[in-house]
DNA sequence: GAGCAATCGGAATCCTTCATTCCGCTCATC
DNA sequence: GATGAGCGGAATGAAGGATTCCGATTGCTC
């Protein structure tokens, strides 16, 4: 966030670029992304890679940092300017079609230390006002809970890494045929949410 | 399917083995699964692996084609034992218990040649029949076709494989939700299913 | 515009991780 | 008891990829 010692200018050009290409090359392939693909994709050599950031986990910490912001504003966003009715839909939609919007979320190497478990502070809050907004206005079901959200928009990432390449959209449909689930009108499943303890450990570094 | 020259006893019992070993382990890790960890877990060599199986992808080839039989043998026990209603729901709940059932698919290089295709054409009638038979039960949406029970399957498998670990049933719940989805009382999505074409392309090696 | 430290690029290094091969030993089977 | 089908697992070789290093550039300051 706050650099103290300020860049060269052709530096902090480089810097913004890694950043972005970091982005969309771990949110095309997961962690297992190399750093010799994020160097091509940013048309930069991998010793600038390393001027900037010590490893890969924390370049890969520096993505999924911005990407958490990036969710929050979304949240935001949706509070002020979307329906109660239609928040939390319109919430996930925007997730997913944000470019790297918790796609870390579905690498296998997300989140080391206590970095998911503050990400998720700062998030569930938000995405509980978003939801009860929801209930309140009855299109929500009562049984559903923040990590229900996390959840679906988690599968659909998921769904569009292994489809949308061979046929565009299958994840958008399925997104909507999920959120349809989420709606009143029918009984409650068996098992219960999954807590955001929980989820903070699948998000975390095994 | 027919094995021409009989093996010696011992041998047969390793080849029963391997392929359940190879079952599990690919379920669990994908096709990235190592053959030592498949060897390891029938508790077996690794020559032993390589002198039933010429290499990886045939062993590989022989569980898919084994969980194929397994998924048409769920549609046809479904078909038969289960209320026209509940049908194509119950399905998806089978195939997601079942160990590998479809497991492959949502590893990243399932079949090869024309594999995927021969599976397809041997499954989507059979499911076309259970989701007609709700459909004209009235208990599921009429915009429904058979592709989006697979893909709902496969992102259930993916979120299992993300999260059941550390969050047992989570995959379960959610799959619950998605299927809610699939039951009559909302809009049709505006994107169009996916085809059994497309879907082929999804699931073969690229 | 000269000097210089900050930057660059990317070749080279060093690991790790497998798939696959090979071969001496074992033990069903006849 | 002979013998060849089977077995285990060390060894091989290739690939992939993170990280390091260093000579060549180039913004920036005086």
């Amino acid at each position: 966030m706050t650099e103290a010692k300020s860049l060269r200018r052709d530096a902090e050009l480089n810097l913004a670029r890694i950043l972005l290409a970091a982005r969309d090359v771990f949110a095309e392939h997961g962690y297992e992304a190399s750093m010799e693909q994020i160097a091509a994709r940013a048309e930069v050599g991998i010793g600038t890679l390393y001027r900037r950031f010590p490893n890969k986990a924390d370049l890969f910490a520096a993505v999924v940092d911005a990407a958490t912001d990036r969710t929050r504003q979304i949240a935001d966003e949706v509070l002020l300017e979307v329906t109660p009715g239609e928040g939390a839909f319109e919430f996930v939609r925007r997730c997913v079609d944000a470019p790297s919007c918790w796609r870390a979320a579905t690498s296998r190497r997300p989140w080391s230390g206590g970095g998911a478990d503050r990400a998720l502070a700062a998030l569930v809050p938000l995405i509980g006002r978003i939801l009860e907004a929801g209930q309140r206005a009855g299109t929500v079901r009562s049984d559903i809970v923040p990590t229900d959200l996390m959840v679906t928009l988690m599968s659909v990432r998921a769904l569009g890494d292994l489809c949308d390449a061979d046929a565009p959209g299958t994840s958008r449909r399925f997104l909507e045929l999920a959120l349809d689930g989420l709606r009143p009108g029918h009984m409650p499943p068996a098992q219960p949410p999954m807590s955001v303890k929980q989820l903070g450990r699948v998000l975390t570094v095994r």
